[in-house]
RNA sequence: GGCCCCGUAGCGCAAUGGUAGCGCAGUUGACUUUUAAUCAAUUGGUUGCAGGUUCGAGCCCUGCCGGGGUCACCA
């Protein structure tokens, strides 16, 4: 045994000595077997149901329930506390007559403390003040907390709301110590089963939309389907340098070419940029790709979606973020990049059909701008100045610049744009979708186009992926594509402001 | 990465450059229908780390570590 680098505080060397108390008793501190026959939430519904239909025979109903205790009061040759399980908590009534003595004296001597696991054995009855408890016979402690959780007192008031007194709000903790976080405060937990649920209502939209659900590699040999800046890793039997995967684009439309109607992806995607509310290291990505559909149709897709999300976890579509009242009942607005730009500045880019030109009149018209960027990226950076911060209800922003948009198809008889579009709501951008280019020969061009901007200067490469052009030449079917950050949706239908609270576990720097 | 803010007891917070306090939790005692239980007493600190200024630093200065915000970056 290596000595334990744990330095117990005052308050942990004292339930340290509990448990030595305990064991000198012959009682094991974290037993095996537990024989739960109840939940909490299900013990007081069983109660509850007994009780409409005869109120002595409820009387009657024995229950072993467990939970971490969240609230003790001893009261002397009577106690209380409340247990909580992940269904809900129910209270304890414990006197010292209606079980064995020493199993009382644990309680009354505060061998047992909040935190710590316990089973309770008991019939269930109503308190004088109207609360549904366990009446115990027995009780049995399953897993001694050595160390007190912060500490949250709740009280409930008459009309069911929730006040808390005493609170645990320090960000960094409560991102370290998740655990800690989850355990104290039920708000984060419910957070955390209505994104399990939002993930599965997108799952089952698509399932029943005929998608096929794929898994392609995280480790890639090249790159791609994204503008960003990648993290690189080593295989060392093979020798050979592999990059996360900043999207999973071309390896799901190479699955259309492979005969695949429609497939789809969650997973995660890693990304070697900053982080702010809205961008982590690695987050949840879900793209799709369906044959015979334009980016029109990948719309009516992605507002199907959005709304079986929202409704599994909201009663109605009428939701609100961080003050904004976002009304989610589609049809969304669509708006071309075009005129949404020029409404908002005045500017109309089609007026300064070069990267000088056009980064001339954004200056002008006062925006700054740094030097030197591509015609694309002008626009871009317009969009995000002028039009971003204002789209709050969603908007779909239709037709991008082509020298941005290297998988996309070019609008007919437009060699400027493409057909693409991005998602706005509250302010975000939650989404990007393309009418899929599938001309092998177009697709060739665009990457050595791509290529030309990144020696120019621009920060992300798109590496030519000579494999996926072998592919599309094969032939590939029209289709429409579609990527969506997960963590923004969430943060859209939980009412977080952070993505950090929508993720168990942020990316924070070592512990120092 | 730039700028701004923050770091004090287990948790939440105070403290003009002059003895580091309060609430909750904890500990001891009382209490057989409490529910933020109550009452009485009481323990607990290398003020993130390292330097500096000063008779004297939680407070002022410099650097570092960590977090938050914002800008940059980022489909």
């Amino acid at each position: 045994m290596t000595a334990s680098a744990w330095q117990p505080n005052k308050l942990e060397a004292e339930r340290l000595d509990k448990v030595a108390q305990i064991e000198a008793q012959g009682i094991d501190a974290f037993p095996r077997r537990v024989q739960r026959t109840h939940t909490c939430a299900a013990a007081i519904a069983a109660f509850e149901a007994a009780e409409a239909q005869d109120a002595e025979a409820a009387q009657q109903l024995a229950v072993t329930v467990c939970g971490r205790i969240r609230r003790v009061n001893v009261k002397g040759k009577l106690s209380f506390m409340h247990i909580e399980d992940e269904s809900g908590r129910i209270q304890l009534f414990l006197r010292v007559n209606d079980m064995a003595e020493a199993t009382y004296n644990l309680v009354k001597d505060k061998l047992v403390d909040s935190d710590d696991f316990v089973q309770a054995t008991g019939t269930l009855m109503r308190t004088k003040a109207g609360e549904v408890s366990v009446l115990v016979k027995d009780f049995v402690l399953l897993a001694k907390s050595l160390s007190p959780l912060p500490v949250i007192k709740q009280q409930v008031k008459d009309d069911g709301t929730v006040v808390e007194y005493g609170e645990f709000t320090d960000v960094e903790a409560r991102y370290r110590q998740r655990y800690a976080d989850l355990a104290v405060n039920r708000d984060v937990r419910d957070v955390f089963m209505k994104r399990a649920k939002i993930i599965k209502a997108v799952r089952n939209y698509l399932d029943n939309a005929g998608f096929l659900e794929v898994e392609t590699p995280v480790l890639q040999p090249i790159y791609g389907g994204a503008a960003a800046r990648p993290f690189i890793t080593h295989h060392n039997q093979l020798d050979q340098d592999l990059y996360l995967r900043i999207s999973f684009e071309l390896y799901l439309k190479r699955l259309l070419v492979g005969g695949y109607d429609a497939v789809y992806e969650l997973g995660r995607d890693f990304r070697n940029e900053g982080v702010s509310f809205k961008h982590n290291t690695e987050f949840t990505m879900l793209e799709f790709y369906k044959a015979y559909i334009d980016y029109h149709e990948v719309a009516r897709l992605c507002e199907g979606y959005v709304v079986d999300a929202c409704l599994a976890v909201n009663p109605s579509l009428q939701i609100n973020w961080q003050g904004h009242a976002v009304d989610l009942t589609p049809p969304w607005k669509r708006i071309t990049m075009r005129d949404a730009i020029r409404d908002a500045s005045g500017i109309d880019y089609m007026d300064y059909r070069d990267a000088k030109s056009l980064e001339a009149a954004i200056r002008k018209a006062g925006i700054e701008v740094a030097p030197g960027q591509p015609w694309g990226k002008l626009i871009e950076h317009l969009l995000g100045e002028t039009v971003e911060k204002n789209l709050i209800q969603p908007t779909f922003i239709m037709d991008y610049p082509r020298d941005i948009s290297p998988f996309a198809k070019k609008v007919e008889y437009d060699d400027l744009h493409v057909e693409r579009w991005e998602l706005y709501i509250a302010g975000m951008e939650f989404a990007n979708a393309f009418t899929e280019l599938n001309d092998p020969r177009d697709q060739e061009a665009r990457f050595l186009d791509m290529a030309k901007t990144f020696r120019e200067g621009d920060d992300d490469e798109t590496p030519l992926d000579t494999d996926y052009l072998r592919a599309m030449r094969y032939g590939m079917p029209p289709n429409g594509g579609f990527g969506m950050g997960m963590d923004r949706l969430v943060m859209l239908l939980t009412n977080q402001r952070s993505i950090r609270d929508v993720l168990l576990y942020p990316h924070l720097r070592a512990e120092g």
